[in-house]
RNA sequence: GGCAGGUUGCCCGAGUGGCCAAAGGGAGCGGACUGUAAAUCCGCCGGCUCAGCCUACGUUGGUUCGAACCCAACACCUGCCA
């Protein structure tokens, strides 16, 4: 266990911005406490952007705290405002399933049978929003709300100053305050954190509990990831990275931390990794004299993996990985190990008999979003077939081409891999 | 409600009758270098049955041999006025 949290958490770099740190890190010094975090339902799926506060939910429960991980299933109704723009409001039995999705996440990565307090806790704010009236919304909660400082905050601003926002989201603040305020009288919950971006309305919270009840609860954020060049992380391939395995394979998923910069190792290493310091100080030495080893991506993507797909498929997808790009002939691979590095990998199943043409094959595997960027990757000496470039657009792959009589192996660039298996 | 301006490809943004699948930038992709990294350089960057054709410049309709560009109506956005 941690002694002090707080301190473990500033050397994690996860600390953005809170409340006096001084009586943060004294609160929680003196006594278990309880705080919480919340996940709006905006998507099937939580991302690799959320990870960050689950995990430092879980490090104050291993601190001895106990950590309540809301979701919106009232504030996903409403929606954050966006600097980019009005968003668009979804059905709520959509929103519903997304809230059913988004618990069965969240809980994987928290105890729910810790001993003591720390027990961790589901909670959506549906339960105490819907119910409230507006006359309850104006009168109690809206009354303590300057509409002057409301207009202040970053998101707000950018909002009046281009597209204009909705009454709708305007009000978000509002609930989210409500959230902190009920979870203080129910459950004492005395800090809430998120991303920085959350900075204005966990501290909107924190002024209505002391306006309404006078009492002292503490606010902090952590930063956002971004990559060298202050590009948003978390992308990959033009998309999101899901922790749902059905959105992101664990083979994506894996891939994508093993591709981390080098300039991200260490940050990341400290703030998604459980890693102690030392170990992470070797890391990071290791990395900085033998940067081509990877050593810090190999340890940041098989943590990350484990955290949120387990021991099992991080090890499948690790020897997926290690055969696909060892410096091996992948045709020396046994057919066992070949064949299940590729099914960890992208792939699909053609019949047997005249195989396609190998442009329709860049596309069915998804290595290329259509036939004309099949054909251009390979024009420009980006497509390769068992490791071979392509030369031919229009060329068909035979019988004779196949890795132990049922395998293609498709390559676009140095990176992307899929398999193709004849049955 | 009135007046003015705007709506262009993933994003930003130029284009105001044919030379426009549409400048430039960003993002993305490939190649070279390297280490499944970054930076840099070079190339690509709507689709297809690919020397051609089809879609596309808010929507619908019109003018014209020809329209992203002109006209009309509508929708939405922004600003100013009420």
């Amino acid at each position: 266990m941690i002694s002090d949290i707080i301190d473990d958490l500033a050397w994690r770099g996860l600390i953005a911005q809170s409340t006096d740190q001084g009586a943060l890190a004294e609160h929680f010094r003196t006594g278990s406490r309880t705080l919480y975090s919340g996940f709006d339902p905006t998507a099937p799926s939580l991302h690799v952007g959320h990870l960050l506060q689950v995990l430092t939910l879980r490090r104050f429960q291993e601190a001895g705290h106990r950590p309540l991980a809301l979701v919106g299933g009232a504030t996903g109704l409403i929606g954050d405002p966006r600097t980019s723009g009005e968003r668009q409001l979804h059905d709520p039995p959509l929103v519903a399933s997304w809230v059913d999705r988004i618990r069965g996440q969240l809980s994987q990565f928290l105890d729910f049978s810790a001993q003591h307090d720390a027990s961790a806790e589901l909670v959506n704010n549906l339960d105490w929003t819907q119910s409230m009236s507006a006359i309850e919304l104006l009168r109690d909660i809206g009354k303590h709300f300057s509409v002057n400082r409301m207009l202040d905050r970053e998101a707000v601003a950018a909002r009046l100053a281009s597209s204009g926002i909705s009454y709708t989201e305007f009000s978000y603040q509002l609930l989210q305050s409500n959230d902190y305020l009920e979870l203080f009288r129910r459950n004492d919950c005395t800090l809430q954190i998120g991303g920085s971006d959350q900075w204005g309305n966990i501290t909107a919270g924190v002024d209505l509990i002391r306006r309404v009840t006078g009492g002292h609860v503490h606010a902090l954020t952590t930063p956002l990831l971004t990559k060298s060049d202050g590009q948003k992380f978390g992308k990959s391939e033009g998309g999101a990275v899901w922790l749902d395995p059905a959105l992101t394979s664990p083979y994506s998923f894996y891939q994508f931390w093993i591709n981390t910069e080098d300039t991200m190792v260490p940050s990341l290493l400290r703030r998604v990794t459980f890693r102690d310091r030392e170990e992470i100080q070797a890391i990071e030495a290791d990395t900085s004299e033998r940067p081509q080893l990877r050593s810090g991506q190999r340890a940041l993507a098989e943590d990350v993996t484990t955290l949120v797909h387990g021991v099992e498929h991080t090890a499948s997808v690790q020897a997926a990985s290690a055969a696909l790009f060892g410096k091996g002939e992948l045709a020396s691979l046994d057919s066992g190990t070949l064949g299940a590095a590729l099914t960890e990998a992208p792939h699909v199943r053609v019949p047997a008999g005249e195989l396609p043409l190998v442009v329709d094959l860049l596309v069915a595997t998804e290595l290329s979003a259509s036939k004309s960027a099949a054909r251009r990757a390979i024009d420009e000496g980006g497509a390769y077939v068992n490791n071979v470039r392509l030369t031919d657009a229009e060329w068909r792959p035979g019988a004779d081409d196949l890795v132990h009589g049922r395998w293609l192996i498709l390559r676009r660039g140095k990176r992307a891999i899929a398999g193709v298996e004849v049955v």
